[in-house]
DNA sequence: CGATACTTGTACCAATTAGTACATTAAAGA
DNA sequence: TCTTTAATGTACTAATTGGTACAAGTATCG
């Protein structure tokens, strides 16, 4: 049996996955060697802070890929509606048209927020602030756009429940579609 | 120190809370017994079938709820506006402007969901189908209604991760507004 | 009062939890 | 190759987990 040597940045995504479908909580080391390959030894290599330093690591890890992803187009693209329908494109794949479920959502319910509290408000601020930059952009009035972005990442965040209660991906994909006719994409 | 005789139902309330702040997985035997000042042995004397019959017993005790004050009321009042403006208020109510969270929400993210998917699934379906009904009888065109009834039970869900996560009950309240001035009461 | 049923606290259990210690193995650089 | 650093598996811990057994207490009702 050959001796596989990885690094911190490949279990990231296992890692994420296991804390999406158990949260934090759920999350126990057990599944966590299973699901990513490694024993003890190599994860508290990689986290010397145990659970909370790798959901720390995951929360880093998935708000770098919003940024890139999402944030930063919906705040520089010059074209304001195609960051946004790339925004709702994006969220579509990541979250796999509902199947998949936000790990920074399922941390915000339950008393896990008040340990990365920080991380969680700030995902979402951050999402929201940029939409309503975009919608600006797109033309729309500051309030009116503050609302709608706002109204834009709640939305996203309700179908995923919604659609994971019902065990139904359409819920996600009509409440997408819908979405898209508010917001003008 | 004087014994004090309980019954079933009035550990619902207290049982309600621990899962709806900590999950099924975070809810320890520990924190139920320190919220609802039972010692195991009347704890196991109500719920013989231990965890899962308690989260089973939440989760009936707040279905009732929903059924009584905002279900029946939907599918059943005269005045279908009055009715969905009374969802609005109990929402508002229930949930305490965002500060409580929904443990049938928490409950569908997670693999907790698979343990308790009709009472989550259900849950979730009577709501958006009394809602549905009461747009109709509103006037409302059916597919219009379907569409408008998903998308409000769904925004409340999502109303109520994105207040916690950016621990703001304003955000709840906003999402409420809105939700009225779509649904026309 | 006395019998019966309901309620409760305590002691206990095996399994699992997160985390540590450390020796061994693999890779990287000189 | 030799040395150093990084990665890994195994064995261990102390605490906590959900759950059981059961005796003792309390209420109910004849």
């Amino acid at each position: 049996m050959a001796k596989i040597v990885h690094e911190r940045e490949d279990v990231l995504p296992a890692l994420g996955e296991v804390f999406r479908e158990h949260g934090f909580e759920g999350a126990s080391l057990a599944i966590i060697q299973a699901r990513t390959g490694l024993g003890k030894g190599s994860l508290y290599h990689f986290f010397p802070g145990g659970k909370e330093e790798m959901a720390n690591a995951v929360l880093a890890h998935v708000d770098r890929w919003f940024e890139d992803e999402v944030y930063r187009p919906l705040r520089e693209d010059e074209d304001a509606a195609a960051a946004i329908a790339r925004m709702i494109a994006a969220t579509d794949a990541y979250f796999r048209s509902g199947q998949r479920v936000c790990v920074v959502g399922a941390f915000a319910l339950g008393e896990t927020r008040e340990r990365f509290a920080f991380a969680v408000g700030d995902y979402f601020a951050r999402w929201r602030e940029a939409l309503r930059d975009a919608l600006v952009r797109a033309g729309r009035a500051p309030d009116a756009a503050a609302d709608l972005s706002e109204d834009a990442v709640l939305s996203i965040q309700g179908a995923l429940v919604l659609s994971r209660a019902v065990n139904d991906t359409a819920v996600f994909t009509r409440a997408l579609a819908r979405l898209k006719a508010r917001l003008g994409v």
